[in-house]
RNA sequence: GCCGGGGUGGCGAAAUGGCAGACGCGGCGGACUUAAAAUCCGCUGUCCGAGAGGGCGUGUGGGUUCGAAUCCCACCCCCGGCACCA
């Protein structure tokens, strides 16, 4: 069994990447090439999708499937760090390991224009990016409160927080104010979400978009302050507001007090003079708590009453202001109003501060009185205790009350996003300086493109610390730089930017890697983008897949490239685990790829990982499954090359051979892999029957059928067939010669069907039947059946059920 | 709590309104062999039956239908994601 693939024949030369006459972009996540090499879910993924771009090439396409390495990056860094070898030699033995792997595969990789992030002239483009959206006026340095993990030193975009831990290493993620770069990505909020609605991508990733993305509409209301009066115990309204964004503005009537974000600017003035003790002690604890213990949701809620006031714009009652950590200030305006009626948080706060509960919403069977245990949220109801609102169904009243606060200046409508900017500024060594040079003369200065790459220098020492600040900002000699406009003494941006935009505009890359000049050129772009199928995980979702989104989003409406959505269909693949497991070191079962292709050969781990399992799905690999293809492909050899018929393809035999490949092209291009691989085997069962001698024509299909999944293997019968050419040549602009085979849809079903026939619903005789019998002659054979004969016990016959080619059931009774 | 995905033989799994368990693993029996391995052939959901045949069976309970693993309602469990998001 040949094992390793003929490479050679598989990367597109720069003519054919030109010329492409029917060019099919077939791309994969590309790795992050870690110290413990290739992983068993990386072979999943890529084999999979090498599977769909094999069979797009022997349907005569030209198939680009390029690979790379995402090698920048935190986990890169740390590793480096743990074992001491400098990053800047660590990952070139890592993805030269990778690299050795990798085309062990046999995955039909296009390895002359492979990219690997950490290559300056791949990241001098990176920077390129992101001076594209420095000029956009969509990178800004702002203030802001960032996630924080006090164990890699470094923020962390939103995305990269996992349940308030840090993605990498599980840290609890602090809240920190810092001046870091923001893309504005919730400009595209809308769009990135829209979109959505057409694109072809696996359901379940649209939907985790969606999630994210979080779009929820209601209003923005003001609810003015009110200030005590001297002497008496009264308040004077006016002044200052404070603003509330809530989904339920038809609740209003039922917000009986306010409550503030620990860290909300307005604290400071609400806070009265005798609880000024209290509060100052709260927020300082508030503040001192990591995400992970403030979000619980299921710890008892706490606060403490400023001694402000506000006013109820609907009511005109004065509420309390209250401060509150189940209240965050990076979620809308950091206050809402409280409306214990109607909000299980709200209420359990009420509950324990002992402050009113108001019902503002009767369910069905419910009214104005109807006492409350928790809050209602039911999805029905209509208003009540609400004035002139009482009796209108809640839906309806969410916009009424709003218009009508709207006409007072008290509200406006308002469409709020989960989705935060991207945080790309990171406080570490191993990634792309951002190229900004700070002058004081001339203040913030983008790195003319000229100027690029801004390298990332050799530094001895680069471990991070809790300063906030940079490892680059130790080297001096590296910051101090000219200022490019005024020529003044000036510092370079000592922060370098999140993995996650190195891996923003990868497959951009892949078919211009040849020009030196540009980071895609715009006619290779137009040829092969967007790319035709992407296959990857799901854990992607929102991250890559949404930044890459709205990186080609900006790139597009800047007029650099052609189109706004980069991935016309997507697919996740599933995760596979081992004996029922989640594979992990400690438990000591995780699968070797090296191993198993040492001891089977590529092409036989290659088809049990796409057999064990829907690919979309994932499955469970056990190492007794891969003697299954193994005996398939030694029956398929031992067929085609033990002593073959020329007969040509006859009787149920060439019905079987249409109908298997019938199934195989529809089930790969459905990516059901599992089941085309079934009825390969099916096939050459019935082939192989009783021992009998094949026939060429019977088995020369198969070897093409199988190729995609074992190309070694069906490579040499192939040959063995007599062929001089290979199945698999290298790519020419015209294309590959189309190989696949044809099936004829009228062959590929029998002229016989298996009848069933039941009476009352319970299958009692099989007959072979003619294709196209009519229920009278099915009907007639049917009661010739002794055993229907018996089971209708003489009864009369209420109704027959016929359904053409399959069943035909007699209810009697 | 919310949003996905799922629950079918000893095991991985097929079947998306029409014969449940294709295909594969494992197991059992047989052939070949001095023997074993490999290979090949047959059987393999479960219970009753000598057999023909029959009963039961797709997480649980109900429903729709001539007919339900599949559709509907309620519930239980597993996996993944999100989560004091106002």
């Amino acid at each position: 069994q040949a094992r390793w693939a003929d490479e050679g024949t598989n990367a597109l030369s720069e003519e054919t990447l030109r010329d492409a006459e029917d060019p099919f972009f077939n791309l994969m996540m590309f790795p992050y090439p870690s110290a413990e090499g290739l992983h068993v879910g990386n072979i999943y993924a890529f084999t999979g999708a090498d599977v769909y771009g094999r069979y797009q090439r022997l349907r005569g396409r030209t198939v680009f499937e390029p690979i790379g390495f995402d090698a920048f990056g935190i986990h890169s860094e740390n590793f480096a760090l743990k074992v001491g070898t400098h990053p800047m030699e660590l990952i070139p033995s890592n993805v030269a390991n990778f690299t050795r792997q990798l085309k062990r595969t046999g995955a039909q990789y296009d390895w002359d224009h492979a990219v690997n992030t950490t290559d300056p002239a791949y990241y001098k483009w990176t920077q390129w990016i992101f001076l594209q959206l420095y000029d956009a006026g969509l990178a800004e340095k702002k203030e802001a409160p960032v996630n924080w993990c006090p164990s890699c030193n470094t923020v962390l975009a939103n995305e990269q927080v996992i349940a308030g831990a840090c993605e990498r290493c599980g840290t609890p993620v602090e809240q920190r104010l810092l001046s870091q770069w923001f893309f504005r990505i919730t400009a595209y909020a809308e769009r990135l979400l829209e979109n959505l609605e057409w694109i072809d991508w696996s359901e379940t990733t649209k939907k985790a978009q969606q999630n994210w993305i979080g779009r929820s509409e209601g209003a923005l209301i003001r609810f003015p302050t009110a200030t005590p009066t001297a002497g008496r115990g009264d308040r004077e309204e006016g002044g200052d507001a404070i603003e509330v964004y809530t989904t339920r503005p038809d609740t209003l009537y039922g917000a009986t007090f306010m409550v503030l974000a620990p860290e909300h600017p307005m604290v400071e003035k609400l806070t009265t003079a005798e609880q000024r003790e209290e509060v100052t002690e709260y927020r300082r604890r508030a503040a001192a708590m990591d995400l992970v213990s403030r979000k619980k949701t299921d710890k008892e809620k706490t606060g403490v009453f400023t001694g402000g006031y506000c006013v109820n714009p609907a009511t005109g009652a004065q509420i309390p202001v209250w401060i509150a950590d189940y209240v965050l200030m990076e979620y809308g305006t950091g206050a809402i109003m409280a409306v214990p009626g109607h909000d299980q948080r709200d209420y359990e706060f009420a509950e324990k501060f002992e402050l009113p509960i108001v019902r503002v919403v009767a369910g069905p069977d419910e009214d104005a009185d109807s006492p409350l245990t928790e809050a209602y949220v039911g999805d029905e109801g209509e208003l009540v205790n609400s004035g002139r609102f009482d009796g209108m169904q809640w839906r309806e009243a969410k916009t009424a009350i709003t218009d009508w606060l709207e006409e007072q200046g008290l509200a406006e409508p308002q469409t709020h996003y989960r989705l935060h900017d991207w945080c790309i500024s990171r406080q570490r060594y191993w990634g792309p300086p951002i190229p900004i040079i700070y002058c004081d003369a001339c203040g913030t200065v983008p790195v003319p493109e000229e100027d690029l790459p801004v390298e990332l220098p050799y530094v001895e020492d680069y471990k991070p610390d809790a300063s906030g600040i940079s490892p680059l900002a130790r080297v001096e000699k590296w910051y101090a730089v000219a200022c490019p406009e005024c020529g003044g003494e000036a510092r370079r941006e000592t922060d370098v930017s999140d993995t996650f935009l190195d891996s923003s505009w990868y497959f951009l890359r892949y078919p211009s890697t040849g020009f030196h000049d540009r980071a895609f050129d715009a006619t290779r772009t137009e040829k092969w983008l967007p790319v035709d199928m992407y296959i990857g995980g799901e854990e992607h979702s929102v991250l890559h897949l949404l930044y890459a989104r709205f990186i080609t989003m900006v790139l597009d409406e800047q007029g650099l490239i052609g189109f706004e959505e980069p991935f016309e269909r997507f697919r996740k693949h599933g995760l596979i685990i081992k004996e029922g497991s989640k594979m992990s070191k400690s438990r000591g079962n995780v699968v070797v790829p090296d191993d198993y292709i040492e001891e089977w050969g590529a092409d036989t781990f290659r088809t049990y990982l796409m057999f064990l399992g829907p690919y979309q799905e994932g499955g469970d690999f056990r190492d007794e499954g891969l003697s299954g293809p193994w005996n398939f492909f030694s029956r398929l050899w031992d067929s085609v090359t033990g002593d073959l018929g020329e007969d040509p393809v006859e009787g149920e035999l060439e019905q079987a051979l249409h109908a298997t490949i019938k199934k195989v092209t529809e089930d790969i291009a459905g990516l059901s892999y599992n089941t085309a691989i079934a009825a390969m085997m099916e096939y050459l069962n019935a082939v192989r029957e009783g021992g009998r001698r094949a026939n060429r024509a019977e088995v020369e299909p198969l070897v093409v059928l199988v190729a995609p999944f074992a190309p070694h293997i069906a490579e040499e019968l192939w040959q063995h067939l007599g062929h001089d050419a290979p199945l698999f040549r290298g790519q020419t602009p015209e294309g590959n010669p189309a190989l696949w085979p044809e099936y004829d849809a009228a062959r590929a079903v029998a002229d016989t069907v298996e009848f069933v026939v039941q009476v009352n619903g319970k299958v009692r005789a099989q007959m072979e039947l003619p294709r196209g019998v009519d229920e009278a002659s099915a009907k007639e054979a049917a009661l010739a059946e002794e055993n229907v004969q018996r089971h209708m016990d003489g009864k009369e016959i209420r109704k027959v059920i016929f359904v053409p080619d399959r069943l035909l059931n007699l209810v009697v009774g």
